[in-house]
DNA sequence: CCCATCGGACTCTCAATGCA
DNA sequence: GCATTGAGAGTCCGATGGGA
């Protein structure tokens, strides 16, 4: 019985692929990926380190355990201690408000010019955002370090744009890209991380990046790759506004994900998430 | 090996502030 | 009105220790 790799949910390390698949995708288990994508980068170019990314609202349980979450719901840290039932958003407290903050410091010139284009925090990390691109997704872009299967451009704007409905929930840009099949695998079994019995509809969604490194723990048996919109203004001209997360939205077999169609959830993306390439554009 | 705990570094959010 | 700033609030890394 395959177990989800508890390194990969508190160790933070990647789930890594068998190494027949390690050229094919290098995100991180739980949807988030991590840029750079240190892998590629020639080892005088390996950053010190990447810039963590947070869920906007991690569960009751992961808060109190100060571990990693991820958004959906139940996540993946409950859905491993068998706590589904009882992943839920943790309450948020109201900010302060009237906080007198006093006369702003200035910066220098210098101190503009160093950063000119960098956000403070990708400043402090070494990581340089060059038009809203990541630093390997700028590389990317002029054709350096690309990672096989990630066409030019594959990535999206830096922080994606992304702007709120009336009713709160994010608006995302049209995806530009979407799953291609790729070729047929091995067949192989179809399993699941805590049961040999059908998935529960309302576990975890399974159908975020499996295909790309867990074939053959989660099935369907074929690879997807990232492949370019003819025409993405002409597929849709509007800006993409993603349901909340329901279970319902999810099958089993992320095959049947249609990345084309409206993207199953989102509502609570991070602003600034990555898109992954299996199509929810979280 | 797995899990719980937790200090503190790190990240994100957004109201206050400043400027055109 | 919009951009910038920076403090508050929250996340989660990584070390540590206990139990099976």
């Amino acid at each position: 019985m395959p177990s989800i790799d508890s390194k990969s949910l508190d160790g933070e390390e990647t789930l890594e692929p068998p190494s027949s698949l390690q050229h094919l995708h290098p995100l991180s288990y739980n949807s988030m990926p991590v840029y750079p994508y240190t892998h590629v980068l020639p080892a005088n170019q390996q950053p010190i380190r990447t810039k963590r990314r947070q869920v906007k609202n991690a569960c009751t349980h992961c808060q109190k355990a100060c571990k990693k979450c991820d958004d959906a719901r139940p996540c993946l840290r409950c859905v491993k201690y068998g706590y589904s039932d009882e992943c839920v958003d943790s309450q948020r407290k109201e900010r302060k408000k009237g906080v007198k903050r006093g006369p702003y410091k200035k910066r220098d010139g210098k101190d503009r010019a160093a950063c000119s284009v960098t956000t403070s925090d990708s400043a402090q990390q070494g990581a340089t955002v060059v038009n809203g691109v990541p630093p390997q997704a700028a590389a990317n872009l002029s054709g350096a370090y690309l990672p096989i299967g990630y066409p030019p451009g594959f990535y999206p704007p830096y922080p994606p744009m992304v702007t709120k409905s009336p009713n709160g929930a994010p608006i995302y840009p049209p995806p530009q890209y979407y799953l291609a099949p790729g070729p047929q695998l091995q067949p192989q079994p179809q399993l699941h991380p805590h049961s040999t019995q059908d998935v529960d509809p309302n576990q975890y969604p399974h159908s975020q990046p499996q295909p790309f490194y867990q074939p053959a723990l989660f099935s369907p048996v074929h690879y997807q790759y990232p492949m370019h919109r003819q025409d993405p203004s002409a597929s849709s001209s509007t800006m993409t506004q993603y349901p909340p997360y329901s279970p319902s939205n999810y099958t089993k077999n992320s095959a049947t994900i249609n990345t084309q169609a409206e993207p199953s959830h989102g509502a609570t993306n991070e602003r600034n998430e990555d898109h992954t390439l299996t199509g929810s554009s979280d």
